[in-house]
RNA sequence: GGGACCGUGGGGUAGCUUGGUAUCCUACUAGCUUGGGGUGUUAGUGACUUGAGUUCAAAUCUCAACGGUCCCA
């Protein structure tokens, strides 16, 4: 921890009782509202590995099934690969598998002999996944095949590690598939662009579609596009990406289908990532100096109903009939009854787990027939009576419009320029053509790395390096 | 890839310069009290990251490992 002393104190950087928190030292309010409000433990004894609490976990589980079951909808089939890989699958000559190797974890060893073939953990999933496609696909009758698996991954970071940003133990959630033609595998391309706008509707989260430039493609890949948003630190944070890779990857593990004329073709391939960087992006993005504030598609607690009681005054059948109410609506409800703590530290507690919606409970509300409401995005309470529980539903989404204009207006204010949590943009958008020279040069100008062309927020125009044709480039520092 | 700083009960810290007695807050346990925005009170449990070195003596000095935080490429 740094020390301040006296000098430092005196100097307006360190007076936080003015500023918000957040804003003031994101990286550090980020840390510290993952703790307290236990999402993870991140005292595990390994770098870059943090135990994912049950507050944290069930946020993830939520994420993942919302993610499931769209999938599902969509005709995606649900697979799970062995996390090891063996060195020989490993040793095709292909740029993938250059891309990777410096953030391989290796074994070496079982119990105390050496292995004769190292295995290594999987950083991603095609080079488990593909030999095995050479061996499913045969005919034109089994494409397309299209799966997906929500595993761990595995990568030796040697950087800076941060809880769900940036960590070697990676909650990953992965689409594979195999097409025909390449036709095809552009259409299955748009079809992760309508799904991923779909879960960052869900998750109230804005993004950009960005084409990464050729230098800073997947390796392997014909062509990558990411989702990025911006963090509250200014600096961008890629929550999503997809692949096209063509028949790169097929002609590198040899898998083929037998055409209708008999004729061999190699088959042509995409890939959809995602990862607990959603996490990330939803405590940095829509959380504020009271704590968290959770997408009510994802909290593991929808409504917290608070009692207000005192030893003569007690309302259980009246708070039991609130609650298996709004069950039945399928809500995530729960009573905190705990009578060690007051009602003011409940509502302080929950609101700093990002519960959306509290309900309070007591006498008043017995004897008018009602109960209680606050949401969380908002300051103040309103009285809905017992007949029109069904309102929760439009609270919630309340909270939904809330968070996702917050967020959008975020990430507008970051994209028009403006200043992000008081400090200068963390981003830049500039007109730009394709070559590299261009994008090095403004890179060190502006010291942003270039993310790549823009194409939800694009604009066209003439390059403002060159003068050739070009539209908007994303510059950032990205996490 | 390069650099800087840090590691003390579960969490946050004081102590380190000048080697000897480990401070406070919070959390936790038990009780009473209180209960519509972090109740109050009494008592109690609990810590010097690890290893090696210097020394009569190390939280404090030296070295290393591990872990954490930040900055720059």
């Amino acid at each position: 921890m740094k020390k301040v002393n006296l000098e430092e104190l005196n100097n307006e950087e360190f007076i936080y009782t003015t500023m918000e928190h957040k804003k003031m030292d994101f990286s550090e309010w980020y840390n510290e509202i993952i703790d307290i409000s236990g999402l993870t433990d991140k005292r595990y004894p390994v770098k870059g590995m943090n135990v994912w609490m049950p507050y944290g976990f069930s946020l993830m589980k939520n994420t993942d099934d919302m993610i499931r079951e769209k999938f599902y909808g969509d005709d995606y089939e649900e697979v799970m690969f062995p996390s090891l890989i063996s060195r020989s699958m490993f040793e095709v000559e292909f740029e993938h598998i250059k891309g990777f190797e410096k953030e391989l974890f290796w074994i070496t060893k079982g119990g105390r002999e050496s292995l004769e073939d190292d295995l290594a953990m999987r950083p991603t999933s095609e080079s488990a996944m593909y030999p095995m496609f050479k061996l499913w696909i045969r005919d034109h009758g089994d494409l397309p095949k299209r799966i997906f698996q929500i595993v761990q991954v595995y990568r030796y970071e040697t950087k800076h590690t941060r809880p769900f940003i940036r960590s070697r133990d990676i909650h990953f959630i992965e689409c594979h598939t195999a097409h025909e033609t390449y036709e095809d595998a552009e259409m299955q391309m748009n079809l992760y662009r309508r799904e991923w706008n779909f879960f960052t509707e869900n998750l109230c989260l804005p993004y950009m579609e960005v084409k990464r430039p050729e230098w800073d493609k997947f390796p392997g890949a014909v062509y990558t596009i990411a989702f990025d948003t911006l963090m509250p630190s200014g600096r961008t944070l890629q929550i999503g990406t997809i692949h096209e890779y063509g028949n790169n990857f097929s002609k590198n593990y040899d898998v083929k289908y037998a055409k209708e004329n008999g004729e061999g073709e190699f088959v042509n391939q995409t890939t959809f990532g995602m990862s607990e960087r959603l996490i990330a992006a939803i405590v940095g993005i829509h959380g504020d100096d009271k704590g968290l504030i959770l997408p009510p598609a994802v909290a593991p607690i929808q409504v917290i109903i608070v009692p207000i009681t005192s030893a003569e005054e007690i309302f259980d059948e009246y708070i039991e009939r609130v609650k298996t109410q709004l069950i039945k609506m399928n809500f995530r409800v729960r009573v905190d009854d705990n009578d060690n703590y007051t009602p003011g530290y409940k509502f302080n507690q929950w609101e700093m787990k990002g519960v959306p919606l509290r309900i309070e409970i007591g006498q008043r509300e017995v004897e008018s027939n009602t109960v209680t409401v606050s949401l969380r995005t908002r300051k103040g309470r309103i009285k809905v009576s017992m007949d029109s529980l069904s309102d929760v539903d439009k609270l919630l989404r309340e909270v939904e419009d809330d968070l996702r204009n917050n967020a959008r207006d975020l990430l507008m204010a970051g994209i028009e320029g403006k200043p992000i949590s008081g400090q200068e943009s963390g981003i830049k958008i500039m007109i730009l053509c394709e070559s590299e020279e261009c994008a090095r040069k403004v890179e060190s100008s502006v010291e942003m790395d270039m993310m790549g062309h823009i194409l939800n927020y694009g604009k066209e125009g003439k390059c403002e390096v060159c003068g050739k044709n070009g539209q908007s480039a994303l510059f950032s520092k990205p996490y």
